[in-house]
RNA sequence: GGGCCCAUAGCUCAGUGGUAGAGUGCCUCCUUUGCAAGGAGGAUGCCCGGGGUUCGAAUCCCCGUGGGUCCA
């Protein structure tokens, strides 16, 4: 394994004194400016050191302190930045929430392909880690929710030249320490304490030398210097065991902890009371907390080893726990008593701050994706509520960290908050009814619930073991955990199948042909034009011919290729699919047109023109939608089509019949007000800094300069073709919505001439009812609804006459044949009724105090037979015996019975077979 | 994206192949009456939709629809 200690060797450690020591504690190595210093200062080594004891000149806010670091930076020539959402799917399909700051630069910025918003920069970037969740509240240092401050600068090694978006080097790894110690001393830090730990950095396929800087304990900054990627033949080997090699983009990637800041420059006990001490203080309240005086300071020489409590290092809690209460000389369970209240309504807040930015940015509560993650904080969050005895609703908890991060969408964010506390709420009631009936039915039969039921329920119905043990004890049932719950829940998911995406796309000579010009964005309406085929592969099904230029649109962006003709002077070929490949457009034919040949292409327009119209007004649908629903309306997928298309969107409740009235008005507004549709082509870094990131509703393209399409103030990234304006679309009908997953709902839609087939297909069968009822077509509810009364009313008449009939049958009369069993008679007849009449038929005579065996031939053979209580006469038996003899089967409990077969010409001889049979069972 | 669970009376649910049930609510009557309650009787239902298996399906299988939940 390749260390990378010669990377440490910075000439500004060497100009300004510092010294390369090992820890004693830990053992790895720092660089100090102190010489005697021993250990690295950081928790487990050494503990706070600054709780009580600022460790800059001034208190500054979570606000005063963002703002200080960034216009430090600002200063000394960097450019600031505005954040990016924390849902970082908004712009990259491999992670959910950003987790630093370099996540808005991954993965274009840092490969060089496009070039950074700018160079130097700063930017406070909000982040959520969701893994240290169990941490929130604990350590007293820990938020799932937090601001990474940064620095970054983009450099390319001189040897590349010009082809990557950046060039030279701006600057590297002494310009970033000195930075660092600047800032300090501009804070007023004792630079003496400072150390630069030695902490080399791996993670998301790149790596590089990194330092950690710590300062009374506690870790400020951490600076990695990010210049390999992996690569399996590549020379270094570091720490994760894969090997790694040299880029050509070197990049440096700071990260300042904002609330770490805050917090040392004010000294409280934990974090939280510097970075939000309103909302404590208002928890506390609403808890009833309230502490003496020896009890405070109790918490603050507390807060000072708090450090150790990491469930990431900590053997566990307990221990973790009680080794504080010893050091501080009290009873763990006073300690414990006294703390944990504390950490609850730290955690508490935290998860508030989380679910203020989750919600904020636009992240709708789902069972999939950062929707699921933003219900579980959201649960855990209302959890741990009920277990303080804080009773403030949620959404005014989350509205008081939406408002002091300045989101302008608090309305909508309290109500998404409200209907998921609701619906959390339900989830509850349900899983607790369905407890309590399980515990009953095992507190009834004395036994323990079985484990595999207490997981059925959580991961079926989402409730909680401890609801089911709080629930059994109640109850009076038992109910054993075990510790490893979670994992045996874990394991029931087994066999988690990453399906491979093994996409080989076929590249080869395609690589060496040059782009083709496409045509059909400066004149989406020509069907028409004239190319050169560059070249025509063979693909056995088919050729995929290359020209120079083309008005065909390949498949993209969810609308679908293009068809058409290529005609030379000898042959003309049909085109079947577009598809395009790094640039080059492939069109599949049937024939081969011959490479080098001069070729009229004709586009068909009919087909074209729908697909423009369903297009556009997917933009409109979508606009329309975030005008009625709200500004959290953000696409999650979209195909068009010739006939209809589909929208599908990011919504946290069902869409109503009322609602999607108001987007088909809205949209058709549009549509009438025929506004041009305008596109643009601009570089993605004014696009952004303009438009923010709804731009990108259907996807991230990729270069520099990216295309801008413009519908009134509605403007996304978007490679289709459009109508030229609104009005050519001519009418836009919403068919049907549908909930493809909670949280995303499908809004199906027809535009154009399709509009119209659509709605004349809905009046047709509205046409066709009304015809066969004979009313018009305005009356078919109110008669649908008339008959279908009517038609419950008649089945129940049917039933009573049958009951009638039975017993005017079993009165006796008709073809009946009775005869002696023993005391009893036997009625045994041929009804050829269906089988409740039969039924009703048996019960009367059996009610009579007869035997009852009666059968039906009609399509199928049926028998029921009834037997009076007290006659020792088998009813399953009898049918049974029957039934085989029409070649069928059947049974029942002994005193009523039913069977049958197929074989209808049997029907008669096993009746006349009844007496004797019934004597047989009499006499056996 | 994947796994699992659920759908029966207005509501909450039982019913694992053989005559659709309970509690609650509803209606009528009685008792009592300040309210609450008590007694007797009654009506509850395309057992989510569509196919299949079977003599027979609320029940088993498949496909939908709607809802829930866990995981990535």
């Amino acid at each position: 394994m390749s260390d990378l200690t010669a990377e440490y060797e910075l000439d500004y450690f060497y100009e300004n004194g510092f010294t390369r020591s090992e820890c004693t504690s830990c053992g790895v190595h720092f660089w100090s400016r102190d010489e005697e210093r021993e250990t690295c200062g950081e928790p487990p080594c050494e503990q706070y050191d600054f709780i009580g004891d600022p460790g800059f000149n001034e208190s500054y806010t979570l606000e005063e302190m963002r703002e200080a670091y960034l216009s430090f930076f600002e200063e000394h020539g960097h450019e600031r930045i505005e954040p990016y959402p924390v849902a970082a799917n908004r712009w990259r399909d491999d992670v959910l929430l950003t987790q630093a700051s370099i996540y808005d630069f991954q993965p274009l910025v840092t490969s060089g392909k496009t070039p950074p918003p700018a160079n130097p920069l700063t930017i406070s970037q909000p982040c959520i880690r969701m893994q240290d969740i169990d941490n929130v509240g604990k350590t007293g240092r820990h938020t799932m929710a937090f601001e990474m401050m940064a620095h970054h600068a983009f450099n390319a090694k001189e040897e590349a030249g010009d082809q990557y978006a950046y060039e030279g080097e701006v600057y590297w790894k002494s310009e970033t320490v000195a930075y660092c110690d600047e800032l300090f001393e501009s804070m007023g830090a004792n630079l003496d304490e400072i150390t630069y730990i030695e902490d080399p950095w791996v993670g998301g396929g790149n790596a590089g030398p990194a330092i950690e800087v710590i300062y009374k304990g506690a870790e400020l900054a951490t600076l990695v210097f990010m210049k390999y990627e992996q690569d399996p033949d590549g020379e270094y080997e570091l720490k994760d065991g894969n090997t790694y090699s040299e880029m050509d983009t070197y990049i440096v990637d700071t990260g300042y902890g904002l609330e770490r800041w805050t917090w040392m420059s004010q000294g409280t006990p934990t974090v939280y009371e510097a970075i939000y001490p309103e909302s404590i203080d208002f928890l506390k309240q609403n808890a009833g907390i309230d502490l003496s005086e020896d009890e405070q300071a109790l918490v603050q020489r507390a807060a000072t080893l708090a450090g150790g409590m990491d469930i990431d290092e900590a053997e566990d809690m307990e221990t973790a726990r009680g080794d504080i209460a010893a050091e501080l000389g009290v009873e763990r369970a006073r300690l414990e008593a006294l703390m944990e209240p504390l950490e609850t309504i730290y955690a508490i807040a935290d998860h508030a701050r989380t679910l203020a930015y989750m919600f904020g940015d636009g992240i709708v509560p789902s069972n999939v994706g950062t929707g699921y993650l933003a219900r579980m904080v959201l649960r855990r969050m209302k959890r741990l509520t009920d277990t303080v005895g804080v009773d403030a609703p949620l959404d005014e908890l989350v509205d008081m960290q939406a408002e002091r991060l300045g989101y302008e969408n608090r309305d909508t964010v309290r109500d998404i908050v409200r209907t998921e506390v609701e619906k959390y709420r339900e989830t509850l009631d349900r899983g607790s009814r369905q407890v309590q009936r399980l515990a009953e039915e095992y507190a009834e039969r004395g036994e323990p619930i079985p484990l595999d039921r207490v997981i059925e329920l959580y991961d079926s119905h989402g409730i909680q073991p401890d609801m089911v043990e709080e629930i059994a004890e109640e109850t009076g049932a038992d109910v054993e955990i075990p510790d490893d719950f979670y994992s045996q829940v874990a394991d029931r998911h087994g066999g988690e199948t990453d399906e491979e995406d093994i996409d080989e796309k076929e590249t080869e000579r395609v690589a060496d042909l040059p782009d083709t010009d496409k045509l059909f964005y400066e004149d989406p309406e020509r069907a028409s034009f004239e190319a050169v085929v560059l070249d025509v592969l063979d693909r056995g099904e088919g050729y995929d011919v290359v020209l120079d230029q083309t008005m065909f649109y390949p498949e993209g962006g969810g609308q679908p290729a293009d068809t058409g003709t290529l005609a030379t002077d000898d042959t003309t070929v049909e085109v079947e699919d577009v598809q395009e490949e790094s640039g080059i457009v492939l069109h599949r034919t049937d024939e081969d047109p011959g490479k080098g040949e001069f070729v009229r292409g004709h586009v068909d327009m009919t087909r074209r023109k729908r697909l423009m119209a369903h297009h556009t007004a997917t933009h409109i649908i979508g606009h329309a939608t975030r005008t009625v629903l709200g500004g959290h309306i953000r696409q999650a997928g979209a195909q068009k089509g010739t006939d209809s298309s589909r929208l599908d969107v990011a919504h946290y409740d069902r869409i109503s019949r009322a609602e999607i009235k108001r987007i088909e008005r809205v949209a058709n507004d549009y549509v009438r007000d025929n506004i041009p549709v305008t596109d643009e082509w601009i570089h993605r870094n004014d696009a952004q800094s303009e438009h923010g990131f709804d731009l990108f509703q259907g996807g991230i393209p990729p270069g520099e300069e990216i295309r801008l399409v413009h519908v009134d103030d509605d403007v996304q990234a978007c490679a289709g073709t459009h109508v030229a304006r609104t009005g050519d679309i001519g009418l836009i009908k919403v068919l049907t919505t549908e909930r493809v997953q909670d949280g995303v709902e499908r809004i199906q839609f027809a535009a154009g001439d399709a509009a119209v087939e659509a709605t004349q297909a809905t009046e047709d069968a509205l046409y066709e009812a009304a015809d066969t009822l004979d009313v018009e077509p305005s009356a078919v509810p109110e008669t649908a609804e008339r008959f279908f009364t009517e038609w419950k009313q008649r089945g129940k008449q049917i039933d009573e006459l049958k009951e009638q009939l039975a017993e005017v049958r079993a009165a006796g009369g008709g073809d009946a044949e009775t005869v002696e069993v023993g005391d009893t008679e036997a009625v045994v007849r041929r009804i050829d009724g269906d089988i409740d009449e039969l039924r009703t038929t048996a019960n009367a005579l059996v009610a009579d105090g007869k035997i009852a065996v009666v059968g039906s031939g009609q399509e199928s053979v049926t028998f029921v037979v009834g037997i009076p209580e007290g006659v020792p006469v088998n009813a399953g038996a009898l049918v049974s015996e029957l039934a085989g003899r029409v070649g069928g089967g059947g049974g029942g409990p002994p005193d009523f019975a039913q069977g049958g077969g197929p074989d209808v010409d049997a029907l008669d001889d096993a009746l006349d077979a009844v007496p004797e049979l019934l004597e047989q069972q009499l006499d056996a």
